[in-house]
DNA sequence: CTAACATTGACGTAACATTGACAAAATGGC
DNA sequence: GCCATTTTGTCAATGTTACGTCAATGTTAG
């Protein structure tokens, strides 16, 4: 996923992406040694990505009311293994079946089976089970992916009917929010504005971005579909985010789209990143002239 | 790979998830040992995911009328035996005593607030504590349905931003979602199929009839938005549906929904109930002249 | 040279622990 | 039905811990 050197990451930069202070940072690491960067020859701290992702996720877990003294020492495991506990602990006595671990296709064969038999608790379990089996990104990546490109082309094909298909977007719309929630805020963590620009009326996408960046640890402000570029650029300022995620899937040539995007990025202010995705995102490379902008 | 028994939950924690307090805690500790939890170098408690699962177990028989001298020194095996047995004998838990009844209103006003300052996180623990508080049928009717009315004319009115909208729509879309799955399925529960009919585009409707029914205790295939009538019978003839309920809240005098009405009606057999709502349901009387059907 | 970063040491406070006591409720014997 | 006893949740007072923040001072990077 990350390139082995990976180590790249000033202070400044961590401190904007975790929400922790450089106090804590240090403090963390000189009490509890949670993360131990390298350092340059100057003496200066320098992160790696697996840091960051390390501090953020500890930071969730004690903005949930872990203390940090407990689980700093935890290992990467150990964390994955609290936060996905954390959220179903409320349940008393487990009776936990475990399931065998499926691969992705064969996740996928058997979504496709729930869908075919218009059966929603089916297909519910089968995508929250991987998701908390494979992980929020790994489950996105290998099983929700496919399974909607498949679902879409199953259903253009005539295979599928329109309320097979309406069954399965609802059920899928419903896990993508389960798995928002699944990645808990984190009170001061740097927020993104998520959504799609005017014109743009496929919600899927930008809810696999929210969904994505929200298990990031980052908060998300989810604006849907369909927004006016300078609603965009008013929800990004009242929420002081530090990016909007835009998803842009079909058409590949409006001409209002360039426009948006102009406006989006001149009402923004510069430091505010701007980061594209979705099957069409490419076909505007014109709007991404941007130093602060990525495309996904 | 053997788990070193897993502590990190500090006092903090099982306070919140068990719902006691930090005194009944450590009563119940220093009293009964119902639990012994480790402690930190300094002291302080640590309580492991099985504490907490004892804990939560225990206060639920407490309530139910047990008292915790007899029952806290028993084994975890022992308490899910009580738990079992309890359960057959059903009681219906004594319809909780009706926490200090915030009024609607003020609710409303709580949520009107949130939207205005683009905070979906209060949005929703206002309104998902609403609906654990009043229950799911009263709080649609007290507080969602009248906040979805006022937010649609503030809307209108050009005092709410498009993008404020859109939040709001997107949480209480999920909270309408997590409504739904908060009413347990039922195994062999009657099922009904929720939808709009083609060319009705607004799903608020639908999801909001989705919860309530579920919430009834039948189960509900959800089809959302702008679905012909024919697919919409299919779906209802496949889940061997008993019913099928429509959204229909705009517009007034749409003749293509005269024609999809009379289609479904005669593709559904006649046991099958229409259950038709929204606000424009009732504009479109001669569609409903069918005795198996209900409006809303 | 200046802004950002490091180190050390210390401080303040919210959260937690302990002990002892009290009062409401449940229990039980008569 | 009444009174004595036990049970159990809550509170107050007092001491301790955990942890975020700060100040002072020196160092690095551009």
């Amino acid at each position: 996923m990350t390139t082995p050197p990976e180590l790249h990451f000033p202070v400044r930069l961590v401190v904007q992406r975790t929400g922790l202070s450089a106090d804590v940072l240090r403090a963390w690491e000189r009490r509890y040694r949670a993360v131990v960067p390298h350092r340059t020859a100057g003496g200066q701290r320098v992160y790696s990505a697996a840091d960051i992702a390390r501090l953020t996720t500890l930071a969730r877990l004690v903005d949930r009311g872990h203390s940090i003294g407990q689980i700093a020492g935890a290992s990467d495991e150990e964390l994955q293994r609290i936060v996905e506990r954390d959220s179903r602990i409320a349940a008393p006595l487990p009776s936990a079946p475990s399931v065998a671990t499926d691969s992705g296709d064969s996740l996928i064969a058997a979504a496709l089976d729930a869908t075919d038999r218009m059966d929603p608790e089916a297909l519910e379990r089968l995508l929250r089970g991987a998701a908390l089996r494979m992980g929020v990104d790994d489950m996105i990546e290998q099983v929700l992916a496919p399974l909607l490109f498949t679902i879409g082309s199953l259903w253009h094909q005539g295979v599928l009917r329109p309320a097979q298909e309406h069954v399965a977007t609802a059920v899928i719309r419903g896990t993508l929010g389960w798995m928002m929630e699944l990645a808990t805020p984190s009170a001061n963590a740097p927020c993104i504005v998520v959504g799609t620009p005017a014109g743009q009326m496929h919600e899927m996408g930008a809810m696999i971005a929210a969904a994505v960046i929200a298990s990031q640890g980052a908060r998300v402000l989810y604006l849907g579909a369909d927004l006016p570029a300078t609603e965009i650029a008013d929800a990004a300022e009242r929420s002081r985010a530090i990016g909007v995620a835009l998803s842009i899937v079909y058409p590949y040539d409006d001409p209002h789209l360039h426009h948006e995007i102009a406006i989006l990025r001149g009402a923004l202010p510069p430091r505010v990143h701007i980061i594209a995705g979705g099957a069409a995102a490419s076909a505007y490379p014109d709007a991404w002239r941007h130093p602060n902008t990525t495309l996904t």
